[in-house]
RNA sequence: GGGCCGUUAGCUCAGCAGGUAGAGCAUCUGGCUUUUAACCAGAGGGUCGCUGGUUCGAGCCCAGCACGGCUCACCA
């Protein structure tokens, strides 16, 4: 076997500067440290590819001291020193397992401990160590692949010298391998009996308290890792995202649809009310912004003829941040052809009613100490009846005085509600819903007949023109999805575009631009449709007990730390 | 942006009327061959977020700043 590179020379010089570090590290490497490792492969060329090998993987600044070092990352450099002298690879590049800690658990749990003594099962098993219990000459090490947890036993004299050695230079939190035969201890707990150790990686940072784990919330989002590692809680939540990512996916690929990716950066930022982060385009020399929403863009597929299309993908939007807002959030939309409001409204209360029990179990579930149903059909309510329902006085106002705009000015001002003057009704409305209604919405409540107003994008209700043919579904107090009827008359849409430029040119920052490349796509003529947005990251809020949408976003955003 | 709260050892947290800092885990030394938050004995470890002020003396009181949490407003 020959490995021919032309940088070898390069490699060989490295090497030889390697070899003749002066001592400037209190760890620097003993001259002859690696000559046992690389005595062991036979060729020249595997050597000088091990020789990059060891000096890419950052042996010297690996184990290097610096300044901000404690007493435990010494120590564990130290540790990782050692292990590299008794002749391990400090940061190998595999490990043959023949299964997984979580596999081995789930596979071996039912089994009795004669069971386990009669198959005499090898396994070879990686995994992180989350706690080491020392006996003199035997010992215990727990770890774990992120799911389950097993425990290794070693007695130094089955072990093996070297391993037994490497054990004793292990830390929490450091990677490695073990081989052995499974078995029960006295106590029941399944367990490897090893016959040897491998390291894999090390844990130069101590992991979080084993016990208490990481409560720190800046510490948890902003080193998630860390907090993926000591709180097991957080990493179900995630399992279950992703979960309902794919249930979502499956129950719209069964029904036709297909899914698309619209663009994410976009001349205009449109189809939703909201300021947009704005960027630049360098070669085309433009102003490009992130989208608020793939509404437009979504509806132009519609036109080209794809009847039922679907993207769950990333919205972008530059406002305020909170326990219920991230400037980034997953918004699943999709458009379906030939279809009105009421059929996607009877679909979404199947598909969140499945994947409520698909990842709970239940129809019923737990959330801020309130119980929340989902078992069908769920509650609806035209937008001012709920206004009605829940008014603060004995008096209540009437359907008709819920849309004029002088009786909704004395409304709001009767219940002392704060509203611009330059309100129009649906906007007075829609405040009044916010304040009064919204607050009571805990179990799933469909809201319908939202002002035209409030809804430029919406086909208006044939029977009152003042509303439009669109709902809102609410859970546990927040905005769940949006779904309407699409406006699809490319005159009727550019008079409310226009109805939105008068807004902006009044100061609403948030109100709609227009969009003439998608009235030209309307005129082509788009099929009676209807559409629906759903905000993914609160599904996952609700489905997973999680109050905040930190606690559902990975990686959330935070000030730059320092 | 406003209001309230927080920031102490690697992690989780105590601390008081203002008198130079404590615990558990982790680390180090020793003991222990079926433990499991292992145990037993001993040891080390701190710019009490930062900067200034009051005071003989500040982790504690005051001011400013930084970062975070909750909350209100805008928004999904």
């Amino acid at each position: 076997m020959t490995f021919k590179n032309p940088l070898i020379p390069a490699f060989f010089y490295k090497f030889i500067h390697f070899c003749h570090i002066p001592a400037a590290s209190p760890f620097r490497p003993k001259g002859s440290l690696y000559q046992p490792i690389l005595d062991t492969f036979q060729t020249e060329s595997i050597k000088w590819f091990f020789c990059f090998n060891l000096f890419n993987v950052d042996i010297l600044g690996a184990t290097q001291l610096t300044e901000h070092d404690n007493d435990q990352i010494v120590q564990r450099k130290k540790n990782l020193q050692e292990i590299q002298a008794l002749g391990y690879l400090p940061y190998p590049a595999s490990y043959k397992a023949t299964e997984t800690v979580t596999s081995v658990v789930k596979s071996h749990s039912e089994k009795s401990k004669e069971e386990l003594e009669s198959e005499k099962k090898e396994v070879k098993v990686a995994g992180r160590i989350r706690a080491i219990r020392k006996m003199g000459k035997a010992a215990f090490i727990t770890y774990s692949d992120g799911g389950e947890q097993l425990q290794i036993y070693l007695r130094s004299n089955e072990v093996g010298e070297k391993s037994w050695q490497l054990f004793n230079l292990l830390d929490l939190g450091d990677l490695i391998g073990a081989k052995g035969i499974l078995f029960r201890t006295k106590t029941g707990e399944l367990s490897i009996h090893a016959e040897e150790l491998d390291f894999l990686a090390k844990a130069l940072t101590p992991p979080p308290d084993k016990y208490y784990g990481l409560h720190d919330k800046e510490m948890r989002y902003r080193q998630r890792y860390a907090d993926l590692i000591a709180n097991h809680d957080v990493r179900e939540v995630f399992i279950k995202r992703a979960q309902i990512v794919r249930e979502t996916r499956k129950f719209f690929d069964e029904r036709g649809y297909i899914e698309v990716e619209t663009p994410m950066l976009s001349p205009l930022a449109t189809g939703a009310a909201a300021r947009p982060f704005v960027t630049h385009h360098n070669a085309l020399d433009i102003t490009l912004y992130a989208r608020i929403a793939p509404e437009l863009y979504l509806k132009r597929l519609i036109v080209g003829g794809y009847e039922r299309v679907y993207e769950l993908n990333r919205n972008f939007r530059n406002e305020g941040l909170s326990i219920k807002h991230n400037p980034e959030f997953t918004m699943l939309e999709f458009y379906q052809a030939y279809s009105d409001y009421t059929e996607l409204l009877e679909m979404t209360e199947e598909l969140i009613h499945s994947l409520a029990v698909s990842t709970t179990g239940k129809e019923e579930i737990e959330y801020e100490e309130q119980v929340i149903s989902f078992a069908r059909p769920w509650t609806r309510f035209t937008m001012r009846e709920a206004v009605i329902k829940y008014w603060p006085q004995e008096e209540k106002p009437t359907l008709e005085a819920l849309i004029d705009i002088d009786q909704l000015r004395q409304l709001a001002e009767l219940i002392s509600i704060k509203f611009d003057p330059k309100s129009n009704a649906g906007q007075l409305l829609g405040l009044l819903f916010e304040n009064l209604a919204e607050p009571h919405l805990i179990q799933p409540t469909f809201i319908t007949e939202f002002p035209t107003e409030l809804s430029p994008l919406s086909k208006q209700s044939l029977v009152d023109p003042r509303f439009t043919d669109r709902f809102e579904l609410f859970v546990a107090c927040m905005e769940i999805a949006n779904g309407f009827s699409e406006l699809n008359d490319p005159a009727e849409q550019r008079a409310r575009f226009e109805q939105q430029m008068k807004l902006r040119e009044r100061g609403d920052e948030e109100a709609m631009v227009i969009d003439e490349d998608y009235i030209r796509a309307l005129s082509y003529g788009m099929p009676p449709t209807a559409g629906e947005g759903i905000g993914i990251d609160r599904v996952t809020m609700i489905l997973t007990g999680q109050r905040s949408i930190r606690d559902v976003i990975l990686f959330p955003h935070m000030r730059p730390e320092k």
